[in-house]
DNA sequence: GCTGAACCATAGCGTTGCTATGGCATGATG
DNA sequence: CATCATGCCATAGCAACGCTATGGTTCAGC
């Protein structure tokens, strides 16, 4: 229902089901549990995303491929990312949010570590950095303001100057991302 | 009702305004269209604070400028600014919405234009990558996801990181950047 | 074979957005 | 001045929504 677009009502999600409406209160105790349970999946399939990221030697490469698989995912189901980052929604199990960014943080954490990246430079601020212009991309991208044409380009060139800023050199950096984003 | 965080019902919205339901539809022809009239509002907000952001000489100091306003709206009245990039929501007045914008592209042509970017820097581009991070960033400060006080560090970081990028000398821009936010 | 718990189908409540209808103004026209 | 046309809104009611109370069914454990 949320691929086709249609309203997604309880009414409407037992039809042709076989069940009522009480199975989705024995079973999510409400339409605002079924929903949490909805960004749950995301959360659970994004987190699966990432992990199929394989490790290479170039630190700052496995970084821009975790974005890569991150706007991949975003844009393959647009209605369940939109879900995952609707407003007031309490996440029943923050920890699966929390394994995508904190393999996004390790990714910096790594390239900071391998002389890439300016040695004070800060793992946590990075990867929050680099998420927050990414989810601004996609967010935007989504829900059609921008064309999707733009998000590889916008990501790439946002990516970089904020791993450059950081202190890797900007014409092996762009290499690097860019490469992620070939193979992605 | 909205800063009340109450929802936002047709019943209960004229509910002690004497009116009655039929109103609306008469007015907006619906509740699409007072939701629709509810973001123009906002939009047409958010250009009045843009265009009130003096211009000095310093270009740079103008295009953050330019962010701090729009990151102070949208801080402000944060039901609002959901309400404005709501999913599914078409505008009847574009133009508002590209008003701002344009504001932007403005700043960074003339960014380049006084020679604190590089010539070949593309203003649109440019403009897209600040706001979409600028977005981003205040998307997850408003839905609780980020706090707050991490909006003004990252937002000067990830601006002068793109400006950086496109050419400015990086403590010259941190410097103009930082005297944006302390002045907004 | 009995008991207790878990589960769900049925029916119905209150509320939602929305529409059909009719009454009441106001302003132009003869 | 009388008449009609038009725009606006109050009333009442409809279909659909999320949700709950109730009772029947199923199945494991003793």
């Amino acid at each position: 229902m949320l691929a086709a677009r249609e309203p997604v009502t309880l009414r409407a999600l037992v039809e042709g089901t076989g069940a009522s409406t009480m199975a989705v209160y024995t079973h999510f105790g409400g339409m605002p549990g079924l929903w949490s349970a909805v960004r749950q999946e995301g959360f659970t399939r994004l987190t699966a995303r990432l992990a199929a990221v394989p490790r290479t030697d170039d630190a700052v490469h496995d970084l821009a491929a975790l974005g890569v698989a991150y706007a991949r995912t975003a844009l393959e189901h647009p209605e369940l990312y939109r879900a995952m980052f609707d407003a007031g929604a309490d996440l029943a199990d923050e920890a699966a949010a929390d394994a995508s960014f904190d393999r996004l943080v390790a990714a910096a954490a790594r390239a900071r570590d391998e002389g890439r990246l300016a040695p004070d430079a800060d793992p946590r601020t990075l990867a929050t950095q680099v998420w927050a212009a990414g989810h601004g991309l996609v967010s935007l991208v989504v829900q059609g303001v921008l064309p999707a044409e733009v998000l590889a380009p916008l990501t790439t060139s946002t990516t970089v100057a904020l791993l450059a800023a950081a202190g890797d050199e900007p014409g092996r950096c762009r290499a690097s991302v860019e490469a992620a984003w070939a193979a992605g």
